[in-house]
DNA sequence: GATTCGTGGGT
DNA sequence: TACCCAAGAAT
């Protein structure tokens, strides 16, 4: 959930999440669509599908419980060099470099005197940040988590607070005057108009619907028909949205959350 | 390595 | 208003 998402939007929704599926074989005897449901407005959905998926791995893979060695972790869905890392070094203790978005330009700016950190974490991220790490397993699970705050809180992208960082004058960045990006060469985000906004506004439909609507509730949430199919294609092809038989839209594998009355007498469609 | 994938709050 | 940017992962 704290993927790309700020922790205090995730907050809630993670603790509702938890309370309704308190360990893995709980999210995976449930079905992905109310992965998706549960995931409320978090953004990127498809990482419900994976967080399900991941539920599911975990219960055949690994008895449903979660690994501690790294190469399981890097195997289960939805899990990348950050999740698996941050899980093995906070959760049990070993050690190993956790970089995020915040530890990368951290160590960018105090190593390299870079202002910022680039957009994906590289190996040379990975090796940077273990250079830092103490010997001691919990020593470095403890300073892992001290850098991602310092980035987080101090080490800020618009406006860092140097003179309250304890590294002082032993950042490289703050040495050589604390230089500014040199190009903004970051991509337009642009959001409005976007088929993100379109699948976002068709799948805020069928989340809020106890079941499988008809096409044409989804016709209604965007004007141009042509960005609407497309943007619905690519919601059947994540696997986020299924079509029924009798020409309705759901989530995904939640056919069975009571179907309005169907005179056709189609049922809610065969489950597996 | 570069792109794509949502959403909302801060500046 | 417009833009930035979040505990990234998959392709």
């Amino acid at each position: 959930m704290l993927q790309q998402t700020p922790v205090a939007r995730v907050l809630p929704v993670w603790r509702q999440w938890l309370d309704r599926w308190p360990e893995p074989a709980a999210l995976a005897a449930d079905e992905p669509g109310e992965a998706i449901r549960m995931w409320g407005r978090l953004g990127y959905p498809r990482r419900a599908l994976r967080l399900h998926g991941c539920a599911t791995a975990l219960v055949a893979r690994h008895g449903g419980q979660v690994p501690d060695d790294l190469a399981e972790l890097l195997d289960l869905p939805g899990v990348g060099a950050y999740t698996a890392r941050a899980v093995a070094a906070f959760a049990y203790r070993q050690r190993h470099p956790v970089v995020d978005t915040n530890v990368r330009r951290l160590v960018a700016r105090v190593v390299a005197g870079r202002p910022d950190g680039g957009q994906t974490t590289t190996g040379a991220d990975l090796a940077a940040t273990e250079a830092l790490l103490p010997a001691e397993p919990a020593d470095a699970a403890a300073a892992s988590a001290a850098f991602m705050e310092l980035g987080a809180l101090l080490c800020t992208a618009r406006s860092p607070q140097c003179g309250a960082c304890p590294l002082g004058s032993r950042c490289a960045w703050r040495a050589g005057g604390e230089p500014l990006p040199t190009a903004p060469s970051r991509r337009p985000q642009r959001y409005a108009g976007t088929d993100r906004q379109v699948r976002g506004e068709l799948l805020a439909v069928l989340r809020e619907a106890p079941g499988p609507v008809p096409r044409a509730e989804l016709d209604v949430v965007w004007p141009d028909a042509s960005q609407r199919e497309r943007a619905l294609a690519t919601l059947l092809d994540d696997g986020l949205v299924e079509r029924h038989p009798d020409n309705r839209y759901g989530l995904a594998g939640s056919a069975t959350t009571k179907p309005p009355p169907d005179p056709a007498g189609s049922g809610g469609g065969p489950r597996r």
